[in-house]
Formats: structure tokens, C-alpha cells, sequence
RNA sequence: GCUGCUGUAGCUCAGUGGUAGAGCGCACCCUUGGUAAGGGUGAGGUCGGGAGUUCAAUCCUCCCCAGCAGCACCA
């Protein structure tokens, strides 16, 4: 028998006989290291304890508090528990797939009858009992046949289905937990007793396609959370908790900043403060724009069918778009991107290369006709307001521009607080327009820029735009989820389609290029990321509604009207509140409502020129005079690009 | 768009085969109160829309619309 030397991670090695398990391995170690071991780490790859271990390696043993390795086979042996009882339950139940997914797992069904939230608990009730058997779980390796025959016989099509996208050289291997028998590539725990019967939770049903593919199936998923320990469970859910409150659809409804109706459903109905919330982004990337060298524009919202024909929208992008048919049964439609209203702007007259890149940009309302399923809230609407721009350079100026926007984008993000973005590349997808070669010339530009700008990025294969490759800039809120904002994509299809061109230094006439890109991506978007990454509690300069002036009783009623209108004269957002309630009632509405600042006013401030300042999120105040505290603010009311 | 669920007062929700209720909010009155709900009175609803079953439908059935969760799609 062949030796093997495994080296542990403290540097010393021992030796085995080849194919020696890493349960072999840690029994070895020690009694109590065997019986805690959970799997193991082999040359980093995540190891079976059963798997037999051929060659010369190096290996960790990993127990309950390798939170990482724990997480995946608790949530992994959880997948193949829950099939379990759902089969038990209901035995002409057929399984699928169950993945490991961020903070759980989900497994695939395909059943008649639709799981009910009364069946999550049973099925809860019967994993439970499952982990209590501590049944063994073993593997073996399968021939392809066998595998086949096994799953056809035991009617279950789908198995049959992945084996066959199983490339031929790989090893099938089968897992058992107890009696009940998954296709897995492991690896797993020794025994269902091993999974904490405490720190599971089974979350939702939901329908999801077979294999991802609208064309196919409906399965019904269920999702479940798990954890090594009943703390961890609890605090997420907890988070979870924390997460709903931030929903921006109820902090909307909440601090009267927009609503949605049934007639219009994905479109906003701005409120005042939303649309003052709305203004003061626009205000701001105005300014941000003017001082790089962009001019901004306005474009028609509806256009005459040949021009969407002309973009190659009619052709590629009709499923989304509103369209408007006159009595006279001419066929317009709303425009749902603004490029081509710019290549009109760009070929009004002839262009020199002196005048590039030219940088046009819009604050323009597209309508897009997205799947119902799809509306959410402001963060998924089918008419918004994109600050978009479109930059026209000659082939030599891309990659530059590219890094312009790029600097301008995460400069930008800062000044909102989003730190943490990451980028997707998504290059040409199958639905295209365009050479092969402009589609090189455009990705490269993008992954130079990227590159020259120190950026790490993931690349999305086949998910660009149908004209051009996009990077996707995606911001991480303040409770850890993503979202996609900015976007930059190259063009070299829509200046051709247009016959656009500028006359270059030999007096020649080129094409030039294009750049898409929108920095907020879209304001409705942004601004519901906003509200849920900052809980409604906005900074004071984005506040809409920014002091309320409050009367403690009605005789200071003429200085708070004094104080609001100071405060107001200085550019301050001041409400002056003269009710007939008590102060504590004023406090706790102002409060909910997220108003940042509350002044309040009795005699004693009317004797002493001065307020009582409570900031939101503070159970304190202070009293300072009013001309100190109207410095105060506004110095803080200045965007950040003002101070 | 697909699967499942939901739709009752401005908001959050209860309820019933015999045409409706609470709390908050709103209006009015009392109360002038010092930092997260003072008290009283009152006004608000074709029970999402349409059709069907029934003597009778907010409730049961079907269709449509919208919303929610997930999938698919996307800024």
C-alpha cells in the first residue's frame, strides 16, 4: 500500500495509507476530535469526511465552530432533511435541486397540490424528528446507468435530467441520509443528529422555474434559514425585523413622501416632500454635471415610430415599450431610453472633432412596460427619471472618458455615504446588434478603464444591453443588501444606425462613439435606496421637511412664528407647529414623521431669545440662541459638494 | 409574465350568507400642557371591479384589476 503524508495546518505531517479517510485521519488526532469533526479542508477543497484521501495533501479537520464550513453542510444536510420529510409527508412528491444559498438553503418541488404555510410547520416538525434519529449519512459513487435506471424507476424525471447534464467524466455521486437517497456533490455531515434541531427555520413557498427557465415548469421552492446556533438564528431574525422597517414603501407612506395608485401601477405619485427630496438630487448631479463639462438637454417623450425603428428598439425592446397610437393611426411611443432623442440633438448640425467628447445630458422621464411581477416600490417602477447622459468621443478618447466616469460615479456615491460598490461587466448577450469586432473594441475599452482604474469587477457573460457591453455599478446599504444604480455602457452600433459622424483634423468625415451612462441610474430608484439605507432619517441638506418649530403653549406662539421665519429667510426648510397640543404629542409625530430637527419654544425661550434644539434619534436637548442655532443649520444644510 | 397569498374607513386591522366594527388619524369642544400619545363629542365605507349561485352576497364560485413574497426580467 502506497504512503501518503498529510500536512497539518500547524505545519507537521504524519503519515497514512492512501486513501485513508479524513475521519480516519481525525480519529487519529484524538476521540473527542473524531467525534466533533464535521468534514474537513484537503489542498482547500471542502472535504467529505468519508471521501478517501489518495495523494500527499494538506489538511484541516473542521468542526461546529468553522463557522464557514459548519454554515454549508448544516444548511446543506437541512436541503436534503426537509426533502426527506416532504417525501415522507407526501410520498408522490418528486425532488429537484436544494442549494446552499446566502444565510440557508432552498429545495425545489414538484407537487400538485401547493404547500400551504401550514404544511412549512409540519414539515418543520418532521425534519425535526429526522435530526433526532441521527441517522447515518453516507455516499457512494455511482455509475451513470445505474443512477438512470435507479431514478427512472423511482419515477423521478428531474434527477434523470441532471445526470444527463452531468459532463460524462465526472463521478456521480450519491448521498444517503437514513434511507432516503440524493444525487449530491457533497460534501455532508456524519449524521443528521449532527445539524443543531434549534437554529432552522423554514421561511417561505414560492414558485420558481424548473432549471431557472421561464419556459419550463413552475416548481414550488422552499426557503429555509440556518445557522450553527439558536443565537445566530435569532439574530437574524431580528435583522430581518430591522430590514422591514426600513422598507421605503411604508417609510414613504409614513413621512407622506410619495403613494401609488391602481391606475397607474409602477408609476410614482410624488407627494411634496418626495418631490423636494426628488429636486434636491436633481439640483445636485446638475451641479456635479455643469462643473465637468456636461450641458444638459430635453428630449420629446413621445416619437414618431421611425425613429425607434431606426434605434432598433421597435425591433429588440417592443415587449417594453408603452406604445401610443394617434386617431389618425399614426404609431408613436413613449420613449423608454433617451439615446436616440440625443443622436437627434448630436446630427442637428455638423460635428468637428474639435467639439468632442460632447457630453449631453437629460433629466429624462422614460416609461418601460416591465413585467407586473416586477414592480416594486420606487426600486422597480415602469415610468422614472434617469440622469442620463450620452458622451460623443472620437475611438481615442474612450477609454479616458470611461475613467472620467468611472471617478465621477464613485465620488458621487460618496457623497451619499454608499463606500462600498462593487462593478459587473456584462458583455454581449445573444439579442444584439453590431460586429463582432465593435463588440470587442467596446468590452475592451470598459476592462481597460476598470483596469487603469484599479477596480475589481465580475464579468456577466452574455447580459449586455442589446447596442453595447455595461458596467453596472452596484451600492451596498448600510444593512448589507445590493443594489444596482450607475450604469456605463459603450456604443459603437447607435452613431452608426443614426449616420452620425464628426469631420476629423484631415477633414474627413468619422463615426464617433458613444457612451451611455447614468450616475443615480434612476432617481426613483435612488431615492427609495436612500430612505432604506438611511431609515427615513435622511441627512439634515436631503431632509425635506427640516425643522419643525413647535410652541410649548400658545403664548410663544408669535416667537415661534418669529423663529420659523428666520430660520426660513436663512433657506432653512422650517414648518412652525402652533397647535393646541402638548409638546410631547408635537415631539413624538415630528419624530415619526423623521423630521430632523425639533425646536420647541416656551416662555423661557421667548424671555431668552433663545430654542430648545432636539435632533432626531436624541432623547436630549439643548437651548441655544436662536442666531446660533440659524448658523448651525445652515452650514449643515449644504450639500456636500458646497462645502 | 409565472406560482402562491392578499384586497373591509386616510392608516393598521377585526368581522358576518340577512347591506359593517376597533385603534390611530381627521373635525369640533374642553384643556396652556416643558421634550415620544391629555379628555370629550362627531363625521368618514356601493367591504378592489364585473358576472354567477341564492329569497338574500362584503362573505360562496368564476373572470378581471391591483398589491405582497419568490421566480423570470431590469435602472
Amino acid at each position: 500500500m502506497a504512503q501518503i503524508s498529510l500536512t497539518f495546518p500547524d505545519g507537521n505531517a504524519r503519515q497514512y495509507e492512501a486513501g485513508v479517510t479524513a475521519a480516519a485521519v481525525a480519529a487519529d488526532i484524538s476521540n473527542s476530535l473524531a467525534k466533533k469533526a464535521i468534514s474537513a479542508h484537503v489542498d482547500g477543497a471542502h472535504w467529505d469526511l468519508q471521501w478517501p484521501i489518495e495523494h500527499d495533501a494538506k489538511i484541516a479537520i473542521n468542526t461546529m465552530k468553522d463557522e464557514l464550513a459548519a454554515n454549508e453542510l448544516v444548511r446543506h444536510d437541512l436541503a436534503h432533511i426537509m426533502a426527506r420529510a416532504v417525501q415522507e409527508i407526501w410520498p408522490e412528491t418528486q425532488v429537484t435541486i436544494g442549494p446552499v444559498i446566502e444565510n440557508g438553503w432552498y429545495y425545489d418541488f414538484d407537487r400538485a397540490e401547493p404547500f400551504t404555510p401550514e404544511d412549512l410547520g409540519h414539515i418543520e416538525k418532521k425534519m425535526k424528528e429526522i435530526i433526532n434519529l441521527r441517522d447515518a449519512v453516507r455516499t457512494e459513487i455511482w455509475p451513470r446507468d445505474t443512477a438512470v435506471a435507479y431514478y427512472e424507476a423511482n419515477n423521478e424525471p428531474y434527477k434523470v435530467e441532471l445526470i444527463e447534464a452531468i459532463p460524462g467524466d465526472e463521478p456521480l455521486r450519491m448521498y444517503w441520509h437514513g434511507d432516503w437517497q440524493d444525487l449530491c456533490r457533497g460534501p455532508h455531515l456524519q449524521h443528521t443528529g449532527q445539524v443543531p434541531a434549534d437554529a432552522f427555520k423554514l421561511m417561505s413557498v414560492a414558485g420558481a422555474y424548473w432549471r431557472g427557465d421561464s419556459d419550463r415548469a413552475m416548481l414550488q421552492r422552499i426557503y429555509g434559514v440556518a445557522f450553527t446556533s439558536k443565537e445566530k438564528l435569532k439574530a437574524h431574525l431580528t435583522m430581518l425585523e430591522e430590514a422591514a422597517k426600513r422598507d421605503h414603501r411604508k417609510l414613504g407612506r409614513e413621512m407622506d413622501l410619495f403613494h401609488f395608485e391602481e391606475h397607474a401601477p409602477g408609476s410614482v405619485f410624488w407627494h411634496p416632500a418626495g418631490w423636494h427630496l426628488f429636486q434636491t438630487l436633481i439640483d445636485y448631479m446638475r451641479r456635479r454635471q455643469d462643473a465637468v463639462g456636461y450641458v444638459e438637454v430635453n428630449t420629446p417623450d413621445i416619437m414618431d415610430r421611425a425613429l425607434w425603428e431606426t434605434s432598433g428598439h421597435w425591433f429588440n425592446y417592443m415587449e417594453n415599450m408603452f406604445l401610443a397610437k394617434t386617431h389618425d393611426e399614426r404609431d408613436y411611443a413613449l420613449k423608454p431610453m433617451n439615446c436616440p432623442g440625443h443622436m437627434m440633438i448630436y446630427n442637428h448640425t455638423l460635428r468637428s472633432y474639435r467639439d468632442l467628447p460632447m457630453k449631453i445630458s437629460e433629466f429624462g422621464k422614460v416609461h418601460r412596460y416591465e413585467p407586473s411581477g416586477a414592480l416594486h416600490g420606487l426600486l422597480r417602477v415602469r415610468s422614472f427619471t434617469q440622469d442620463d447622459a450620452h458622451i460623443y468621443c472620437t475611438p481615442e478618447q474612450l477609454t479616458d472618458e470611461c475613467l472620467k466616469v468611472n471617478d465621477l460615479i464613485l465620488s458621487i456615491y460618496k457623497d451619499f455615504g454608499f463606500e462600498d460598490v462593487h462593478v459587473k461587466l456584462s458583455t454581449r448577450p445573444e439579442n444584439r446588434i453590431g460586429s463582432d469586432e465593435s463588440w470587442d473594441l467596446s468590452e475592451g475599452a470598459l476592462k481597460t478603464a476598470l483596469d487603469r482604474a484599479g477596480m475589481s469587477y465580475s464579468i456577466f457573460e452574455g447580459e449586455g444591453a442589446f447596442y453595447g457591453p455595461k458596467l453596472e455599478y452596484v451600492l451596498r446599504d448600510a444593512i448589507g443588501r445590493d443594489w444596482q444604480c450607475g450604469t456605463l455602457q459603450v456604443d459603437y452600433n447607435l452613431p452608426e444606425r443614426f449616420g452620425s459622424t464628426y469631420v476629423t483634423p484631415a477633414g474627413e468625415k468619422e463615426a464617433p462613439v458613444m457612451l451611455h451612462r447614468a450616475l443615480f441610474g434612476s432617481l426613483e430608484r435612488f431615492t427609495g435606496i436612500l430612505i432604506e439605507n438611511w431609515e427615513g432619517k435622511l441627512p439634515f441638506w436631503l431632509a425635506p421637511r427640516q425643522v419643525v418649530v413647535a410652541s410649548i403653549i400658545s403664548e410663544a406662539n408669535e416667537y415661534v412664528q418669529k423663529v420659523t421665519d428666520t430660520l426660513r429667510a436663512a433657506g432653512i426648510r422650517a414648518e412652525a407647529d402652533l397647535r393646541n397640543e402638548k409638546i410631547n404629542y408635537k415631539v413624538r409625530e415630528h419624530s415619526l414623521s423623521k423630521v430632523p430637527v425639533i425646536l420647541a419654544c416656551g416662555m423661557r425661550e421667548v424671555e431668552e431669545e433663545t430654542v430648545s434644539v432636539r435632533r432626531l434619534g436624541s432623547k436630549q436637548s439643548s437651548v441655544v440662541t436662536l442666531k446660533e442655532v440659524t448658523e448651525t443649520l445652515v452650514n449643515e444644510a449644504l450639500a456636500p459638494d458646497m462645502r
